[in-house]
DNA sequence: TCGCCATATATGGCTGTACTATATATCTGC
DNA sequence: GCAGATATATAGTACAGCCATATATGGCGA
């Protein structure tokens, strides 16, 4: 509550962020973690103890596949969206719009 | 992921839905539920089991006040905001337009 | 050239929230 | 009188994201 008070509030929506970044072009994880600090002006923080493992989850699932590449003498794992992965997207995106609309519906009632 | 495919996206805004509606007026556990899924149009449904438990913090917190009141023979146990549960709706409210703005612009960004 | 910070990935264990399953009891309409 | 909606209660479970910690390279300043 404390620190991080939107901790659960990101549960569920970490794969849609990274799926949406993926859309653009491959990225490696870092990379991933840095821009959606960036991207969301701060507000959005994904430790990379996080990121890492979901990773490896989405292409365990088959919604990305990464490939190492080297970057001078140190190793980066690229990922990039498969077709399934852009389906995903597609759903969670949709997703997500049904979702805070609901959520508005509700919270943002304009009383008098 | 096939019947309740929101479930991880639920998690942190149960207690913003509740304290929204209880802003309203005073309400009972059951009417929260049944008013969550008709004003979310079904997109949000909260269990039972869920619901309760989570009043029962929202309670130990300080944010909501319940009293029992008999309706027929059937106890009801009505729930009003607190002056503490009023800031906190506020905070939260707060939080969820920053939360759903930042993601927003992570996933919705104009693709050509 | 040595230390420090940013970059880059890896993983075991923890926390907290919502769910499943199950239980009790009353009211209403057929 | 019985089914289904109303109304509350709780023990046990699942799992996403965090904390702590570990390893290793690249670049910058003192």
């Amino acid at each position: 509550m404390a620190i991080m008070p939107d901790r659960e509030l990101k549960k569920g929506n970490a794969e849609l962020l990274i799926l949406a970044l993926l859309e653009e072009k491959t990225r490696h994880g870092y990379e991933i973690g840095k821009l959606i600090a960036a991207r969301s002006e701060g507000v959005l923080r994904f430790h990379v103890a996080s990121l890492y493992p979901l990773l490896y989850r989405l292409e365990r699932r088959g919604w990305v596949k990464g490939e190492w590449e080297p970057a001078g003498g140190r190793r980066r794992r690229y990922y990039r969206l498969t077709p399934t992965g852009r389906r995903i997207l597609a759903e969670q995106r949709s997703r997500w719009r049904a979702f805070s609309g609901a959520v508005n519906r509700i919270v943002e009632v304009r009383h008098a």
